[in-house]
DNA sequence: ACTCACCGGGAAAGCGCTATCTCACTACGG
DNA sequence: CCGTAGTGAGATAGCGCTTTCCCGGTGAGT
């Protein structure tokens, strides 16, 4: 034995075959008793079978199955960024309620490139998913959006399902987030709390997520009498809001009583930056953000934040591919105003 | 038509069969055309499948490709939890380089729980991944221990590969984080900086993990004359920190100088107990964790830890996996202690 | 007793591909 | 001018399954 003499002998898995073979019974019959089947088949036989399909080790060629059947049971998730709390937890979703369906979840990372995205689709749908969701953030404008539509569509005429989450791109099926809504219903109650004088610091102009919240904190502003003095749109990341925050200090705060962030990795980078330049997050100037990602619990002062119910999205997301059109829950996603201390009552 | 009118007709995917058609080529010279092979074909045949593909909008079928190749391009991976950004983190830097690999990523959840993880092994081998990547904490001496080897031993015999991330279980190729050694030296930082009592947050007994870096930081203390005057066992999470620490603190502190706790989630937890029993972290009572995960940086005070590279730690899993078994870096991910102001020098 | 559904096992025809094998055709050395 | 060694396209045999389809055997109905 040259080989590594612990390395046990490579065979192929068992198949089918080698269990039927074992059994003493058909292909046929072995399939059935294995792999439900609307016939019924003789108790004892069904015992043989499973009892050698024990011995052997056998587990299901799931790419067979595929194949002779002409569908697969898996679920591909598409989202911008694994490590990122808002699509990780949205991911934990998804992947539990497929867990309880049976069905696999292949995941991607668009690492917010709708070059990749496009590339990703394409990739993905060889593997025939039964449902593809894409939960990467929307770009208005962009010249890949077509593309990606055709591709779905294409995708859709083939018997997969496609589920969007956030804002609808064109006439696909989605979870949606009132962005607008809660943003405008933040500003409301930031105004209740004696606010008038704002800045935000948001995501590029183009990401719909962004801009949604940015026009629905604006609106919500108008209403109430504030004022919404500067914008600034550095990367929709920690560090974005981090940076963002740092170039607000510099250019000077004057007057400017609370920065409302464009979503909470943000307003999290926002407030370290705030700290950074000596100011204290809150009292020095206030930070709202947006999602209620776990960690703004644990940031200090606890941030004011417009809650998603980010599992609840995931699986909804599932639910709302899998589910008959007319079965389908489409109503928007309850956000809620949640206030903590990064927004004290003021005076 | 009853039928929603906009609905484009369903119609199956183009095959190969349909582009050959397509293009006036046999099975074999567009197969041969659209996915590589050793054999040269001629460049009008080749352009006319590539025209006759694109016009389709074809797509290899993944399933049948996997069939009839006898192999896969799928990487399973297996976490304890999707949204703990441990997990998370590490599950980016394995789709990441699943990803340079044109490799497609399988995700599914264990919730911390070994049954749920030897089903899903079972569930995951039917896919007949190429790589099965375990980074869900192992438990000393669970009864499911043995079942799972034994499975993960069949799926290698089988010509899978299996890559553990934290202490191997047996004999599998493992990417080794010594938590062992960077708790010891954490501790060492610690006693260094002036603290000389402390406590420990961490799982229940049987998580290796928490297991290794209890060990590792009593031996440090040891080493330095620290005491570890007490210890509490929660649930390996944030909010098991948060429990853990609420604990300690209601039946008195009295002269614990630091917190140890077994992760930076647990941590974080911890120093929000910390703050809502009315005390500073980091001023009345220290905290220290263990992994570095972003958001340590933006808590209050910023967390002293030990810092592991958890992208790369996915990224060598699968590499650890793919390689050839000499070619492999077998060597312990570089763990690094970073200490903060959750640590300030006392006295 | 005889037809006639039904039941349930087994043979075999696929599913969409890949890879081996066959074979016509070219080019070239002797 | 023949034999021979490439070349490269096409036919075809699988890959591991599911699902017809076929068929002998049973029990019920008349």
């Amino acid at each position: 034995m040259t080989d590594d003499a612990v390395e046990t002998r490579r065979t192929a898995p068992a198949t089918l075959h080698d269990v039927a073979r074992e059994a003493g019974v058909s292909l046929a019959t072995a399939s059935r008793s294995l792999n439900g089947s609307t016939r019924k088949v003789n108790e004892e036989y069904r015992q043989r079978v499973l009892a050698a399909a024990a011995k052997l080790n056998y587990s299901p060629n799931l790419s067979a199955q595929a194949v002779a059947r002409g569908s697969t049971t898996t679920v591909a998730l598409l989202v911008a960024d694994i490590a990122d709390p808002y699509f990780s937890q949205m991911a934990a979703g998804v992947v539990r309620e497929a867990d309880r369906e049976r069905l696999i979840v292949t995941m991607a990372a668009t690492e917010r490139d709708t070059e990749r995205e496009l590339d990703l689709v394409r990739t993905l749908r060889g593997q025939r998913p039964r449902v593809m969701i894409l939960a990467a953030s929307r770009r208005e404008g962009d010249p890949n959006n077509d593309a990606l539509e055709a591709e779905l569509r294409a995708f859709e005429s083939n018997g997969g399902r496609v589920a969007f989450v956030s804002s609808a791109a064109g006439e696909f099926h989605a979870v949606q987030l009132d962005n607008r809504a809660g943003a405008e219903a933040l500003a409301r109650e930031l105004i209740g709390l004696g606010y008038r004088r704002f800045a935000a610091v948001t995501g590029a102009e183009g990401i719909r997520t962004a801009d949604e919240r940015l026009a629905g904190f604006r609106a919500g502003l108008e209403a109430g009498g504030g004022t919404l003095e500067r914008i600034v749109r550095p990367a929709f990341t920690r560090d974005g809001g981090y940076e963002g925050m740092t170039q607000l200090i510099e250019e000077g705060l004057d007057g400017i009583e609370l920065v409302f962030a464009g979503n909470d990795v943000m307003a999290v980078g926002a407030m370290s930056a705030i700290r950074d330049a000596g100011l204290t997050p809150g009292t020095d100037v206030a930070v709202a953000g947006f999602d209620d990602i776990p960690t703004v619990r644990d940031v200090t002062p606890p941030l004011t934040t417009v809650r998603i119910p980010l599992e609840e999205v995931g699986r909804r997301a599932l639910r709302l591919a899998l589910d008959e059109p007319d079965a389908v829950d489409e109503s928007p996603v309850h956000t809620e105003v949640v206030l903590r201390e990064s927004t004290p009552r003021r005076g």
